[in-house]
DNA sequence: CGTTAACTTGATTTGAATCAAGAGCAGTGG
DNA sequence: CCACTGCTCTTGATTCAAATCAAGTTAACG
């Protein structure tokens, strides 16, 4: 395996470390540990111990909840530049939920004694941090009161656009979700069934709106889902011919 | 109207301050302006510059988001000594929601370029601020996966184990939420309707589970309360008798 | 080529929304 | 002081979206 040499023009793009100076970014790629992840790894679990703050250099991780009796949620997915377990290290020092790489990555972590002096030393640091988790409280917001007043083709909708946002590749026919996502994590993501999920997909394939197959979405007509998105009066669709 | 003296030892008592040494926290009350907030005052709007960080000496606010077609959810009451505002100062700089004097309150506030001042100079500030997010965060993403997974009747009976949690006060015959909270409100909490939620408070006091009145509740048997919460087999309710 | 996981689709059930009507209290102004 | 007005809350009847139940079908993988 090569070993990977933690490069400071890639940790440059990490939102969580943007405005530090060349001296800063030195300091953080001296004490960065890289490695590979192979894909279906558990990255962390949810109740251990929050003791590294990681960043995604490349791939795809989900960060997933569990309930008590086994009801899962999926709370994101994390691409490349993206910080991830570390609001855990500095709020309660547990994991809430597990991480798991949904393809081959490359990850960078530093420990907790060791992000916690960077961010005494740089405080630019802690402030990108609280940008970054408070974004993502807005966010997480924001799905509460979908799923709270949404019906759920509305909500399936959205969370598409999302995910078409941060993981969007134009393809020849439109722009593909670029990493593994079946149904049940569709469901997963807007708290309905794999069922449901299923045929709202096929009567939008139907419609010509989207495109899927096994672990596979491609949105072909994203004007009609962002219409579908905010419940927009659409062109009717004849039964017949 | 009393020209409220800002005081250190109130402040102290705010985790975004906690740990400073006397200099910071004089200091921080120097820059600090305090205010009484009548009851029904809108503190800021969703939508607005934010422009200040919050934080609440006494009283208590109500935090509300507002969906494109006017439907509202309750993102979380704040209580003394809990800051509010502030992620959003410095993520976005724009307020996404909301926030409701529900009675006469003591605020105080610092302008936004004062705290980012505070936070660089003091780092420890800006790590308590990610802190208190990062909970958030957390409790945000736990109501997240219960909306998804769970009744309507456990949801209720978390919300209401949230609020005795943060804003119970014994009284004789149980504990009370020691602000006005109508059915509505808890309906906004809970994603349902005030009707199902009247339905489930007037079951429960019928089993003495709790006590309520208009915009009023009080829990009688927290006990029983979390069994429907945790979904723990109860014991039988004979029919008659 | 068989086994397993992902997906589709139909039938049935059901929890909660919606529709609908009225009752109880609190503050307002005559 | 009391009628009026407007919330807040309750309760019943009906409807409906989506879960659940129940078989398949299809596609990847060893």
């Amino acid at each position: 395996m090569t070993p990977l040499a933690p490069d400071p023009a890639v940790l440059r793009g990490l939102r969580l470390f943007s405005g530090l100076d060349a001296a800063a970014l030195a300091e953080i790629v001296r004490s960065a540990h890289t490695r590979r992840i192979e894909k279906g790894t558990t990255i962390f679990s949810q109740g251990d111990r929050a003791a590294l703050c990681h960043a995604l250099i490349d791939g795809r991780v989900k960060i997933v909840q569990t309930g008590a009796d086994g009801q899962q949620l999926v709370v994101r997915y994390i691409g490349a530049g993206e910080m991830f377990g570390t609001a855990a290290v500095f709020s309660g020092g547990i994991y809430p939920a597990d991480a798991l790489a949904m393809v081959d990555c490359v990850g960078v972590h530093w420990t907790a004694a060791t992000m916690g002096e960077l961010m005494e030393r740089y405080p630019r640091i802690a402030l990108n941090a609280l940008d970054v988790v408070g974004r993502r409280l807005q966010e997480v917001q924001t799905r509460l009161r979908e799923l709270s007043t949404e019906r759920v083709e509305r909500r399936v909708a959205h969370a598409l656009l999302r995910l078409v946002r941060q993981a969007g590749r134009r393809v020849g026919n439109g722009v593909e979700i670029d990493f593994p996502l079946s149904r049940q994590d569709i469901a997963e993501m807007t708290g309905t069934t794999l069922h449901t999920v299923s045929r709202i997909l096929s009567g939008w394939e139907g419609q010509g709106i989207v495109g899927s197959g096994r672990q596979q979405v491609t949105i072909r007509q994203p004007h009609a889902l962002v219409a579908i998105a905010e419940d927009l009066p659409r062109p009717e669709r004849p039964e017949e011919k």
